[in-house]
RNA sequence: CGCGGGGUGGAGCAGUCGGUAGCUCGUCGGGCUCAUAACCCGAAGGUCACAGGUUCAAGUCCUGUCCCCGCAACCA
């Protein structure tokens, strides 16, 4: 039977800078959606990129003094990096400038401008040049200025092509309110709503004021000018490049429609109401959901250059590790709401979870095994009612898992392994192995329950690998594992029935997963420093409240 | 009256269809000795921002108020 194919994208991210800790959580939502969809066993197709046009990264490379192209091609050196180290498992790159994607580009705006659904147009507008920004009147601030950034803004009118959005506003509305799975969270759903409610306006879909950009595949102006098409229009249609749709029709007939754009929830518009009636305008089914993530508040504030508080990815996994990093993002951020990143909260994480009660279990589990049986893991006979316990617990964790990652709960499903972690740990302290060793009389019984044990982290060790990769590979290979069956081929129902170690196979050495991470004294002293600014913070918050209550009660 | 999200023990959060307010960390007490000072059990700690309403029953639904944050055709 053919696999169900499986579509995910992240968006393509603008190399203007650096990436951050926020890119990396979107990419890490999408790697591990992807991931856990390979293991339940879909055909997946996992794009990321770069969207690498536009007049911010012309003005860089000018500012560098290198081509625009050289300036993208270092950064994206960087992104493609970033993926590397964090273990991110896309099928493709895309990246904008590649010859591929252009051809894509061009003849979409052909097609379009075939059907009537662009024209040629004059523009208006007030332009912010270091914004890249078109405003209407009514947008500025009190000084006339800039909305964004509070400066000066210049009339421009120039020639452009417009395409007809609001030809498709209200087939866009009516599919929204008729497919409430097409915008996920709920909340971002009504915006949008809200939004078309209001009017589309055609978009203005070309630029003259910059070169760095798709070629509009028009003639030029009268006066010579050519345009080039606007990242937006040019970004989006990146999705439908990598899977085929002008080469292979084949390929392109099983991913489209995709199954999942993640983007941040400040595009949602763009890929719910502008990505959609582009697609309808060439006649292509919609993508059949697109979830807008909440974003990561670093420490209390929004992230920000300007602020200084940019939290650079590739630091932390130097530190910490790729995995530790995931583990955090995925448990700590509830999908669709803003989270905060710190510092202590992932240190916290990795010595709690990571190293107390993942690190831990597999540590003592192997070294018991070492000790008392030599690492081998005899056949198991009988069955005592702790035994039985902890074999539902994981029936039980299994299923929930599969349920609940088919549905992008992905914190909820994680919490729910970590539960069967902590069963795992009590299992040890109710069937107390050091005793049965002991006891020659009881060496059943203590077979019975390191094989358990073991199959117990065989099981977790398959059911993290989404989140964790490379943590499930070392639990797989200290268990001694690859033998039996390589971990790169592992499947979700590998793990739906117990018993999958053979008996008396002999497991590995124990080696720490993840080491405990000791404050040293300036970080305790800032733990401290922290804890004093959060109660300071809390007695304010108290004292307002009162203050409201008075007024209240005064107003009253 | 532009739009949206949030306010839940000391900290960070969950709470689905209204039905005894949960989780992690921290604190205190106990157990265990296989293990990375780890693990297991127990306890203290909450007027669910405030006021009113609906209901047999409200953290949850409705109305109003206050506070915080984001968006407003650049941004994960």
């Amino acid at each position: 039977m053919a696999k169900t194919p499986f579509y995910i994208t992240t968006p393509i991210y603008y190399p203007s800078a650096k990436l951050h800790i926020g890119h990396a959580y979107c990419t890490t939502l999408a790697d591990t959606i992807a991931r856990f969809k390979r293991l339940a066993g879909y055909d997946v197709f996992f794009l990321t990129g770069s969207d690498e046009h536009g007049q911010k990264i012309q003005q860089k490379a000018e500012e560098a003094g290198v081509t625009p192209q050289a300036y993208v091609d270092k950064i994206v050196a960087g992104f493609q990096e970033l993926w590397r180290r964090l273990g991110i498992s896309n099928d493709d790159f895309i990246r904008t400038t590649e010859e591929r994607h252009q051809k894509v580009v061009q003849e979409i705006f052909r097609r379009i401008y075939a059907k009537g659904d662009i024209y040629k147009g004059e523009y208006k507008g007030q332009y912010c040049t270091p914004c890249e920004s078109y405003w209407t009147e009514h947008q500025l601030d009190e000084n006339g200025c800039c909305p964004d950034c509070h400066r000066p803004v210049q009339e421009v009118s120039e020639q452009a092509y417009f395409f007809k959005m609001s030809n498709y506003a209200d087939r866009i509305l009516a599919y929204i309110e008729e497919t409430p799975d097409f915008i996920q969270p709920e909340s971002r759903r009504n915006e949008m709503i809200n939004f078309i409610k209001q009017g589309l306006e055609d978009l203005c879909i070309s630029r003259t004021s910059f070169t760095w950009g798709v070629p509009v595949p028009m003639p030029p102006d009268e006066d010579g000018r050519q345009h080039v098409i606007y990242v937006w229009f040019d970004a989006l249609t990146n999705y439908l490049t990598p899977i085929g749709f002008l080469d292979n029709q084949e390929m392109f007939n099983k991913y489209w429609p995709a199954d999942l754009h993640l983007v941040g929830k400040e595009i949602v518009r763009f890929h719910t109401i502008i990505w959609p009636c582009i697609l309808m305008a060439l006649d292509l089914p919609l993508p059949k959901k697109v979830y807008g993530h909440g974003w990561l508040i670093v420490d209390g504030d929004k992230m920000s250059k300007s602020k200084g508080n940019v939290v650079d990815p590739l630091l932390l996994i130097d530190e910490f590790g790729a995995d530790a990093i995931r583990y955090f993002l995925l448990r700590e951020i509830n999908l669709g709401q803003d989270g905060n990143f710190s510092r202590d909260a992932l240190i916290e994480r990795i010595n709690s979870d990571l190293a107390n009660d993942l690190g831990n279990l597999l540590h003592r589990t192997l070294s018991m095994a070492k000790k008392f049986q030599e690492g081998i893991l005899a056949a198991p006979q009988g069955e005592s009612e702790i035994d039985r316990s902890l074999k539902s617990d994981a029936a039980e964790t299994v299923k929930f898992y599969r349920e609940n990652m088919e549905r992008m709960e992905l914190s909820p499903s994680l919490k729910k392994v970590w539960a069967f972690v902590s069963r795992a740990n009590k299992y040890i302290d109710e069937t107390a192995p050091w005793a049965l060793a002991k006891d020659d009389s009881r060496k059943q019984e203590l077979a019975n329950v390191l094989y358990n044990l073991a199959e117990s982290l065989r099981q977790i060790a398959v059911l993290i690998s989404p989140y964790m990769p490379d943590t499930g590979r070392k639990i797989w290979a200290q268990l001694a594992l690859e033998e039996v069956k390589p971990f790169a081929e592992v499947q979700l129902t590998d793990i739906e029935s117990w018993g999958g170690i053979p008996a008396g196979h002999k497991a590995g050495e124990a080696q720490q997963l993840f080491p405990r991470i000791e404050a040293e004294d300036d970080a305790a002293a800032a733990k401290k420093a922290a804890k004093e600014q959060a109660a300071a913070n809390k007695a304010a918050k108290k004292a307002k409240r009162e203050a409201q209550r008075k007024l209240n009660e005064k107003k009253q």
